[in-house]
DNA sequence: AGCCAGGACGGAA
DNA sequence: TTCCGTCATGGC
């Protein structure tokens, strides 16, 4: 199916970071006279839950591998399709050189709206990590653990296996994911799920701190992946994960703090702005 | 070769 | 409270 959008761009929502099972299938088409290529054609695969999912985008149209039922059931939510980003660039400050800068740069960025469980894992894995190595670790959980799903087009891909699985495991089993240290937190955390001494499916209904301080209880989630957690699951878009790439924004850019009071309720996406900007001019 | 990566944790000051 | 050492691995 096809749609057509302005502030939407599958490019930077990939390497935005916050979707590690979103990623290009062929190399982007690079013009070797090294001027701006308009007409780029750019396929990627996601995989989320049971379903894969094929994107291409040419300037703002988009095709989606999906029917438009499916779109409609899912999909138009997942992508939080039907909020005004415009809105949320038009209200940075014109005087903000820099954040007027990360909006030119990753505008097409949105906040989508991920799975509970994976999100949790995932982002354990990405403590003191880099992405490359993050998306590695979660390709090799989901092939080893996970269930085998034929893509329709040849290709196979392999689900996120849920927190029973991963709780009956042993920390032997983890050893060839190459997790580090953060294998024994993932492995007690899904524990923890699985007990039901932590209950995910109450989550989506508290407020934000509420939530937040509920996921700090699990191991291995302290105050920032807390907040990935909040941001990129729970949509809480006014959590404000501070990383490395946040500090060095903040340090350089907002010496005097940041505007959080002029950004009440939603700062997350400038923090999703800021981060792909600031990580990407590095 | 060496610094760094979307930090969390336990203990010390 | 804040600060510090430690944790495991590999990308670049």
């Amino acid at each position: 199916m096809y749609r057509r959008a302005k502030n939407f761009d599958i490019g930077q929502i990939s390497r935005s970071g916050q979707c590690f099972r979103l990623n290009p299938v062929a190399e982007p088409a690079v013009n070797p006279e090294g001027g701006e290529d308009k007409k780029r054609r750019e396929e990627y695969r996601l995989i989320v839950g049971k379903q894969a999912l094929y994107l291409k985008q040419e300037g703002e149209e988009i095709w989606f591998s999906c029917e438009e039922s499916e779109w409609e059931k899912f999909w138009r939510l997942y992508f939080d399709w039907d909020t005004d980003y415009g809105a949320f660039q038009a209200a940075v400050d014109p005087e903000d050189t820099y954040m007027q800068a990360a909006i030119r740069s990753g505008g097409g960025i949105r906040i989508l709206r991920q799975p509970l469980w994976e999100t949790v894992v995932s982002f354990i894995i990405s403590q003191q990590n880099n992405i490359p190595r993050i998306k590695k670790c979660i390709e090799s959980i989901c092939s080893r653990f996970g269930q085998e799903c034929a893509d329709g087009r040849g290709c196979t891909y392999y689900t996120f296996p849920d927190a029973a699985r991963l709780a009956s495991l042993s920390p032997e089993d983890f050893a060839p994911c190459r997790l580090g240290y953060r294998s024994r937190y993932i492995l007690a955390t899904a524990r923890m799920v699985a007990q039901g001494e932590m209950d995910l499916q109450m989550l989506p209904e508290l407020p934000y701190k509420e939530a937040r301080e509920e996921l700090m209880r699990l191991p291995g989630v302290g105050k920032k992946v807390a907040d990935c957690i909040c941001l990129f699951a729970l949509h809480h878009i006014e959590a404000f994960p501070v990383d490395t790439h946040i500090q060095t924004m903040l340090r350089e850019h907002y010496p005097k703090g940041f505007p959080f009071d002029r950004y009440k309720g939603f700062a997350g996406i400038l923090q999703q702005y800021g981060f792909y900007y600031e990580s990407s001019i590095r």
